[in-house]
Order: C-alpha cells, then sequence, then structure tokens
DNA sequence: ATGAAATTAATAATTATTATTAATTTAATG
DNA sequence: CATTAAATTAATAATAATTATTAATTTCAT
C-alpha cells in the first residue's frame, strides 16, 4: 500500500470523531478542506484501512456502515430515535467466545455486542 | 393491518427458515408457488412484520438485511467466509444490559451478540 | 351490496457502495 | 536527478438494496 495524501485526510478525519461516522459524513467533512476529494475515493480508503485493520467498519446499523478508529474489542450503544452509536467503555466478556464454541458449527474468533434503546437527548424530546 | 395473502405467505415461507433468508430469497421461493407476488412486497410485509414486532430483521451482516422468524432473544453466528448466519442457542446474558447502562448516555432496553468466525464447511474447504 | 381504507403489482426513484477509466502520483532503480 | 512501473486519484457509470408512487384490486365494517 503506497501513501497517498487522500487516505492519511480520510484516517485523520475520523480519527477527529467519537461518534462512529458514516462515509458521506467524513466526505462532506473533507470536502470543505480539500474541494477535490471524490466519495469514491473516501470510499475506497475506508474500505482498505478496514482490510488492513487499521479501522473497524460496524455494520450493525441499518442503512450506511459506520467506521471506528478504535480497533480494541469494545461495545456499543445505538439509540433507536436518533440511530447515533456511542461506545460503551464496560469490560469486556472475553469468555463468550467459548461459552459459544460449544453451540456453533464452527470455530468462534470474536464477538459483537451492542446495546440499544433510548439516549438522554432523545428522551427529554418526547 | 387487514389481512392479506401475501403477507401470509412470506411469513409462512420465513417461517420454514431456519437460516435468516434475505427479502430477495424469500422472493425467489414465493415466486415459484406465487408467480405474481412482486418484490417490492415482499420488502414491504417484511417491513411491516419486523415493524409489528412478529418477525426481527438481523442488521448485523453488510450488505441485506436478513430476517428471523424467531423473536426471542437469542444469538447468531456468522461465517466470515460463506456469511451464513447460525442461531447460538446459548444461555442469554440477562445482566449485560443493566452492566451497559452505567456506561451509557441512555436507557438500554435490550442487546444484539453477534459471534464470528469460519463454519465447519468452509473450514473443510480451505 | 356499498364504500372507505388497506393492499397489491409494476415500476420509478433513492440510497449506499463498487467498478471503470484516463490522468496523476508514488517510490524504487538506474 | 530522470525514468518508469505500480498505485492512486477524480469523475462518473454501474450495481445492489430498499423505498416511494400510482392506478387497480382486495378487505371488511356497515
Amino acid at each position: 500500500m503506497n501513501y497517498s495524501r487522500q487516505r492519511e485526510e480520510v484516517m485523520d478525519q475520523l480519527k477527529l470523531h467519537h461518534d462512529h461516522p458514516t462515509a458521506d459524513i467524513i466526505f462532506a467533512e473533507l470536502r470543505e478542506r480539500d474541494p477535490n476529494i471524490s466519495l469514491a475515493t473516501v470510499y475506497r480508503n475506508l474500505k482498505l484501512l478496514s482490510e488492513h485493520g487499521a479501522i473497524k467498519k460496524l455494520t450493525f446499523v441499518s442503512g450506511a456502515d459506520h467506521f471506528d478508529p478504535n480497533t480494541e474489542l469494545h461495545y456499543h450503544f445505538v439509540c433507536n430515535e436518533c440511530g447515533r452509536v456511542f461506545d460503551v467503555p464496560m469490560k469486556v466478556a472475553e469468555h463468550l467466545d467459548q461459552d459459544a464454541e460449544a453451540f456453533v458449527p464452527g470455530e468462534v474468533t470474536g464477538h459483537e455486542l451492542v446495546f440499544y434503546g433510548v439516549c438522554d437527548e432523545c428522551a427529554r424530546k418526547s
């Protein structure tokens, strides 16, 4: 993988976020600083970076994929109202993979745990 | 919600599955028995049924959504090679929601746990 | 039976993502 | 440095998944 300014920009912009943005959000933000960057370039680099393990693709929200610059195993909370994704810095349940293995027709290499509910901000609105 | 033959067919066909099919799979199968049923009708009814809590939409696989006629809380295993979704009939960790609540800016109402790995069939092939 | 509301098939439109391509950039090598 | 092959880009076309539109049909309470 050669260096590219655009890929570095995508990575840097994603790192500014703690809210796991989608490709189009990263694109819109980068466009302000770099009016020539292409949407396909953002998608391609997010794909490349996640394939190389530099970032994590989050596929648990219906619609667009979200991206997380933190590749450490951790959990997430999704608000059913606004769709925003928050980190859940609770202790990771390491044993789950072994527990599951007994019930599965294959080898378990990891897990993803997502909590659902309503964030405080949305609760206040209704 | 009025009765409709098409909605009943969608529900019945989904119930025949234990592998959490996508909308296009249900559509292809129904088309054989009912050559007039429309793809949009399948999508619309899967949407309606999941909004009414009669089935569960599974959004954790990149690409098309999957559907599960079993609305009881249970976990899943996804093969990273073939993308198939299996049930994981292990005990549900009820306490997780309360555990997470302390770390979350909102109210937790549920969770989804997905295990990843390689199924036996794909392991044999490589 | 009648009629308003719900539903359908067909298809257009939208959204998210990937593929194509000609031009540009990167970086190894002479 | 200059050369050049491979990687990357911007622009845009294409694809995949899903939703919206609409006129016709079906459901179901009166």
